[in-house]
DNA sequence: GTCTATAAATCGATAGAC
DNA sequence: GTCTATCGATTTATAGAC
């Protein structure tokens, strides 16, 4: 195994570690000595493949928005009719948001660090990332069904997340607040949809 | 002055300079050695009034929810139609989501010790509180215009608090996300609110 | 009640050996 | 590239003087 390759898995295992450690006990919570040692490192290891902490925090921001886009197209995609993708996608909140820590972690960080140089840039790009991916997946879910969203799929992405994450972070700690808004917005979505001429 | 309103006035002095420095530089950055310095006392006058940083956290997020519950009160009380109303809130979201850092402090406080033991438990309390404060101005608004919501008061609030700290979260680092989406939701209400048959 | 002084612990980050 | 050792700075919290 060449060196780059060794050090490739080094900075794998480290992430993976970060990001069970982040989620279960919080990112201000978590040391670096903690993440080397549970990953059977060191403290060099760590500073040998991330000059700061922040920059591991958005090695480990990036793995849990994949997690959560890849997850969430799973889910919905599965679906065929309207219900169903509904059903799928209360069941998806349901255990996503709030349950796992991913929202909890990413605010913890973004809000952490809002006055950070550098940083906060790199959370804003994230989120119109993010946003735009949520506004295709909507976008194409509204084709398939044949209607067209009443409003623009940015905007309703927009809500979407926000609503996500206003929910999510309650849920942190409240967990008894129920995600059965978010399948309310999709269905005010829906019921205010026009159909689709495809001539 | 007796000793007990000498105490209750470095109380507030420290509370008082806490929230300005919280909401400016963030919570987990401020020190409480640079609390008592700005507000002209010693680390010690601190610990003789806040057990500890967290207790007067939650005394500072106490502050943010009363300036936040009577600046809302007051922008939509004064107004008088309809339009009038969701103009004054329009005009009190944009200044107060996100440019005041309410939602950020809260949010990284919250995040930032949702595994403390007491903590969580009494920012849980505090959030059903606003929920319900929030849930009575709404079905009091509703009331004044003649009309019922669409849905019981206390999910409305939920909603529109979700999306309120959803988007002031990412109004933190991205200051030109719009704050449009939360009066559409409660154009959404109007629009499906039906009359109060008062007889 | 508040201040001074300091404890006690931790953390992020660095330097040099291997 | 990683480890060991340590720096240096900071923080929360405490103890005793006034």
């Amino acid at each position: 195994m060449t060196r780059r390759e060794t050090h490739a898995q080094t900075r794998d295992r480290l992430v993976e570690t970060a990001h069970r450690l982040f989620l279960s006990e919080g990112y201000n919570a978590t040391s670096l000595d903690k993440v080397a040692a549970a990953a059977g490192y060191s403290k060099g290891a760590v500073y040998s493949n991330f000059a700061t902490k922040h920059e591991l925090g958005l090695a480990v921001i990036d793995v849990v928005h994949h997690e959560r886009a890849t997850s969430l197209t799973a889910a919905v995609g599965a679906a065929t009719t309207v219900e169903d993708r509904l059903a799928a996608f209360t069941g998806w909140a349901e255990t996503h948001i709030g349950d796992v820590g991913w929202t909890a972690l990413e605010v913890e960080f973004a809000t952490s660090h809002r006055h950070v140089e550098g940083v906060h840039e790199a959370l804003a790009l994230r989120r119109r990332e993010f946003t735009g991916a949520l506004a295709d997946l909507m976008a194409g879910q509204a084709a398939e069904l044949g209607v067209e969203l009443p409003l623009p799929p940015e905007d309703a992405a927009v809500q979407l997340l926000a609503l996500g994450i206003g929910l999510g972070v309650q849920r942190a700690f409240d967990p008894e607040l129920p995600v059965t808004s978010l399948v309310d917005l999709l269905r005010s979505f829906l019921e205010r949809a026009t159909p689709t001429d495809d001539r």
